[in-house]
DNA sequence: TTACTTTTTGCAATCGATTGCAATTTTAGT
DNA sequence: ACTAAAATTGCAATCGATTGCAAAAAGTAA
């Protein structure tokens, strides 16, 4: 119970009146000890209750074997299921994880970014924050060649290993669906165009739309932060647009949510007089009335891919011949919030 | 562009001509070093592109300024929320956060908790998971005086700072008002009852009874793991019994969602013919229709309270005279699920 | 036994920063 | 100018593990 010291290399070596480098080979399983002394050392340090002490090894090493994440927030059923996924791969690859939540904040992201570095993690993988519009913080990284891999909100001016979902796709087999629906008018309410993801789900909107020979109307089409407030904003501005949207089209779940609501207070129907669909599949999405049609990211398998890839960056070394962007499949879900009849 | 090498205090030092432990002394702003050559050597380290070498640091004075965090599942709103809070404090305290996922596995919580130890987090908050009964994987930390703080599902054999929810009370309120609404024969779905937690929630749920005094009734209470399923299950088996309950105090928002689910398929009326109220006050809850009535936890600052707590016991060194169990304030939140009558 | 491999083990430097104590320089006092 | 006190700076050990290379021990063949 009282406080000791812990026991290092060297009181095993002591112990056994053999050198701490011997011991050092021994616990590593290094064949260049006979089998014999290796079992005696483990046994020992065993009994010695012996924990290595990792900084050490780590200072010698130069590896940390930790992954810094950082993100915009954790409290956020898609990005937490991506840490998942990446806690999940790390663990069994013997590595440990580091978490930061940038808070959607340039100042945040930058300095956690300085601080990462400092903590020499063997990689990093990142989501960027909403403001974040220069990606000066992440040079020290690209400059010592510490592998990175971006998710989700990527950055073109970096090269790296991607993992993002399928947004293009997603926002055209979205709004697709809510013309099959019956829209002609459809609405998009979309996020801030610094984010590629949401200039890919815009695209992936607008050619759809085009494809179905129906035009692309600006004043159908509202940007901003979506929240939940941004949402409401949304839906009332386009209620007041002289020709009201037959189905909208939002560019996540929170908004789709936000607009269902007011909806609801407004007294006008879902989907029956407007349509929705939203993006990400949020756990509420499934239970709320209507329960809300949505595409589908693979959140804990992009977190697993993401892990995965920079894990094996790490260990080869050296730059990867190629920078490769995975595409995860997205899915469009089908609910109530955007189907008119029932399936016969 | 090229890979360089890290300039350390040395070089910084060979530079300028002076010594390392200067540098050293110069960039920690140490007094005993002059105010001018502090400066220097600062504005030096900033010109050579300086990063200090953080493990090395850590390895002299053996800290490693990095909270060690187990619990359960990081992707659950509730857990998600106490990291998020644990994150913030620590990060403007110079704390570096370390996250691992038990996946309520004693295996694998025991391994993590080893492997945290090998890294020398200064401090660990901890969620023990559901099969955790036994708890010798803590005394690496107890015996060598690593501070722990324990949250939400704490455990009693373990003389610890401690952050719980108010769950006697939560549950107390949450039986209370079903019923005041006119509910004679509530029933409960627990949890497991080695946590104490729901020991707690139980307990609460009891005294309600007695107190408005009405039967406790052994057969309108259920215990399982408060899954999706175990919640169909139980209000399966509830409606089997001879008296059909009026009203049921869920443990947690995922059965309680189960249930009127389930209620819904059976063309069974909530509110009106069965009220139910849950706990944790899942994103969900509030959009679900039925809205369900919940108890709020405060998971952000219950994280936050941790994250303070445990900081204040690294600095302070030392055992602190005696452990508290901070209990936080847990809130009802009256939705439709268990609102009969329109509030006049 | 001698000479030569092969197998084991140890020496000592190294990773980069910190810090007690000694040495040096500066300042102050007379 | 001389000494004591105060302010700066440097030396060298230290944290604990890793590793290239040399040294020692064990094994083999003639």
């Amino acid at each position: 119970m009282t406080k000791q010291t812990e026991t290092t290399i060297h009181d095993i070596a002591k112990r056994l009146n053999i050198s701490a480098s011997t011991v050092s080979r021994g616990l590593n399983d290094n064949p260049l000890i006979s089998k014999s002394t290796r079992l005696l050392i483990q046994l020992t340090a065993q009994e010695m209750g012996y924990r290595p002490n990792i900084m050490a090894a780590n200072l010698r090493t130069r590896k940390t074997n930790t992954i810094g994440i950082i993100l915009p927030l954790i409290n956020r059923h898609f990005f937490s299921s991506v840490i998942s996924g990446i806690e999940d791969v790390a663990y069994n690859c013997g590595f440990a994880v580091t978490i930061s939540q940038s808070n959607d904040q340039y100042e945040k992201e930058a300095k956690i970014a300085q601080t990462l570095f400092s903590n020499r993690v063997d990689g990093l993988i990142v989501s960027i924050g909403m403001q974040t519009k220069r990606f000066d913080h992440f040079r020290l990284f690209t400059e010592r060649e510490v592998p990175m891999v971006f998710f989700d909100r990527v950055v073109d001016e970096i090269e790296a290993h991607k993992i993002v979902a399928d947004d293009y796709l997603g926002g055209y087999k979205a709004t697709e669906h809510l013309i099959e629906q019956g829209g002609l008018w459809v609405a998009h309410i979309g996020g801030p165009l610094n984010l590629k993801i949401y200039r890919d789900r815009l695209a992936g909107y607008k050619d759809a739309m085009q494809i179905a020979g129906l035009p692309v109307d600006e004043s159908l089409i509202v940007h901003n932060s979506l929240t939940r407030t941004d949402g409401t904003q949304a839906i009332k501005k386009l209620l007041k647009n002289p020709q009201r949207p037959h189905a909208i089209f939002c560019a996540n779940d929170t908004t789709a949510l936000s607009v269902i609501l007011h909806l609801r207070e407004m007294r006008i129907k879902v989907p029956d007089e407007i349509m929705v669909v939203g993006f990400s599949n949020e756990p509420f999405s499934e239970v709320v009335t209507p329960s809300i049609s949505t595409i589908r990211q693979p959140g804990f398998e992009m977190g697993r891919k993401a892990a995965d890839l920079l894990i094996r960056q790490i260990r080869q070394k050296g730059k990867p011949s190629r920078y490769q962007t995975i595409v995860m499949p997205t899915e469009l879900i089908i609910r109530e919030s955007s189907t008119r009849r029932l399936p016969e």
